[in-house]
RNA sequence: UCCCCUGUAGCUCAGCUGGCAGAGCGGGUGGCUGUUAACCACCAUGUCGUUGGUUCGAGUCCAACCGGGGGAGCCA
């Protein structure tokens, strides 16, 4: 027989019909006459209860074997529940053992266990309750934002994940290279350093740190694109909002300034939290109710609302009006810290707001000078809990002021030769935004450490897994 | 990288001014019950992170190291 997913069953007319399902044990209660197994196959939150009555001789049998932990195949009928904490319920005809799980070594118990447990066994928390479902939104919201721009016309674009240059400029890379790093170590003087020439790529080699230079050159031609992958960072940083390997998603639109930018960021965020909403109400349900209390409702409000958009001039003056007294003091031309950003998020607008016009001092050399000479057309989206959520800039599309700019920055102009002809050749107007998804999925469920949204996090020091 | 907190049973944690190592949960055994964080009784479980020091005596005090967490910076 077909086997029947636990989701499906659920929400299936208890007709007395007989159905298969397969999963592992939650939790088994033993009485004389009757044992109940809840089984979990990752399809939902809810497990089935499966019913075994012992007087039933082979399943009756087989349910005294099973603990918490073990996989097992029922078949049954499904029928309607007597107990009052489901409607539904499997009344086994026969139950089949297929992997059992010591009860004295098994790591999972039914007790509530601490996260930083859980990042240790991270080969079983995908078995618990928060975990599947962080999982299965995730899964939900990788989906939906490739809907979102597909529906939109925007191209897909893989953007390499190995870059001969560190262009991007957004942080310490990682390096990639085959070259014999012991005998290096052992061999040549420190002073004659590696030769290069020599290795896989003829020239030092690194993972991106983000797609957005080449998403840029697609967008140069094919109007609107975006990226979809990981990126990797090798900065030191030890927060619950960083990892050294995450996937970002990037749009890039030609013929799109700012406001344009901003009204696409805002669009596909609401967008998106109000299908996770509809689409994953079960887990998110479980969310509200066990990690963030209020979470729906916030984010309910944040899909229905209109992002408050003000300048970094406007933010420094809110901030310097507030009679709190800042760890670190504002004033223009210093960048906004966490503790401003959950101030404006959190206690000026209560809800995501959207700063631009940056100092060019503070922000990358691609983002559009303003006439003002002073400002950049940069935009961070800010929200209350994480503070920066996206970062993105209309870019510089004018050639001359680009290779100023890289210029200014201290940065070789010799490496973005092609940077420089998009802006030679057919020029336009663009912007384009990353958004990291682990901090989204953050920010939808309520988790407050980024290392357990994603499955197998990558952080300093740690890449067990 | 910096600052703060922390490390005791499988898990979560208590252990006071230094004096015989504890609880709950989980596990085992038995009982009871259409149960649902089931319930009741009994039983077992420790390199107190590691190394060194102070002391008659260290889980407790000191130092170094290792691990974990939170905050900051960097950012998405």
């Amino acid at each position: 027989m077909e086997r029947t997913r636990v989701r499906e069953a659920l929400r299936s007319e208890p007709g007395g019909q007989n159905i298969t399902v397969a999963g592992w044990v939650r939790t088994k209660r033993t009485g004389k006459n009757v044992v109940f197994l809840e089984m979990n196959d990752g399809s939902s939150l809810s497990n089935i209860q499966i019913v075994v009555e012992s007087e039933n001789a082979n399943p009756g049998q087989v349910a005294e074997s099973i603990t918490t932990g073990s996989s097992i195949r029922a078949t049954g009928e499904l029928v309607p529940s007597m107990g009052k904490n489901q409607t539904v319920e499997l009344r086994a005809i026969e139950l089949e053992l297929i992997g059992d799980a010591p009860g004295e070594t098994y790591p999972l118990q039914k007790k509530r266990h601490s996260f930083e447990y859980l990042r240790e066994i991270a080969h079983l928390r995908p078995r618990t309750n928060t975990f599947g479902a962080v999982a299965r939104v995730r899964s939900h919201l990788s989906f939906a934002i490739h809907r979102y721009f597909q529906e939109r016309g925007f191209l897909y674009v893989h953007t390499p994940l190995i870059t001969a240059s560190d262009a991007e400029g957004a942080g310490e890379l990682f390096q990639v290279t085959t070259l014999d790093l012991e005998r290096l170590a052992r061999g040549q003087g420190a002073d004659a350093g590696p030769d290069y020439t020599k290795d896989f790529f003829g020239r030092p080699a690194y993972l991106t740190v983000s797609g957005q230079l080449n998403a840029e050159i697609y967008a140069s031609a094919l109007d609107r694109v975006y990226t979809f992958g990981p990126t990797f960072r090798a900065e030191n940083s030890n927060t619950t909002r960083h990892l050294s390997e995450f996937w970002m998603i990037e749009p890039e639109v030609a013929f799109c300034d700012i406001h344009c930018n901003m009204d696409l960021a805002e669009d596909f965020l609401k967008t998106l939290i109000a299908g996770v909403l509809s689409d994953c109400g079960e887990d998110m349900e479980f969310f509200d109710k066990r990690i963030e209390p209020g979470i729906i409702e916030s984010l309910s409000g944040i899909a229905d609302s209109t992002f408050t958009r003000i300048t970094y001039s406007e933010a420094v003056d809110a901030l310097q009006k507030s009679d709190v007294k800042f760890e670190f003091p504002v004033s223009w031309g210093v960048d906004l810290h966490s503790e401003h950003e959950k101030f404006l998020t959190e206690e000026v607008f209560h809800g995501p707001v959207i700063v631009t016009d940056y100092p060019k001092e503070i922000k990358a050399f691609y983002m559009r000078l303003n006439d003002d000479e002073k400002t950049v057309r940069g935009m961070d989206v800010l929200v209350p809990r994480l503070g920066e959520i996206i970062g993105g800039s209309q870019r510089e599309d004018r050639f001359d002021v680009l290779q100023r700019r890289i210029k200014e920055m201290g940065l070789p102009v010799e490496d973005y030769w092609w940077y420089l002809d998009l802006r030679k050749f057919g020029s336009v107007p663009h912007s384009g935004f990353g958004l990291g998804l682990a901090r989204f999925i953050q920010y939808c469920t309520g988790m407050t450490n980024i290392r357990d949204v994603v499955p197998f996090p990558r952080a300093p020091g740690n890449a067990a897994f």
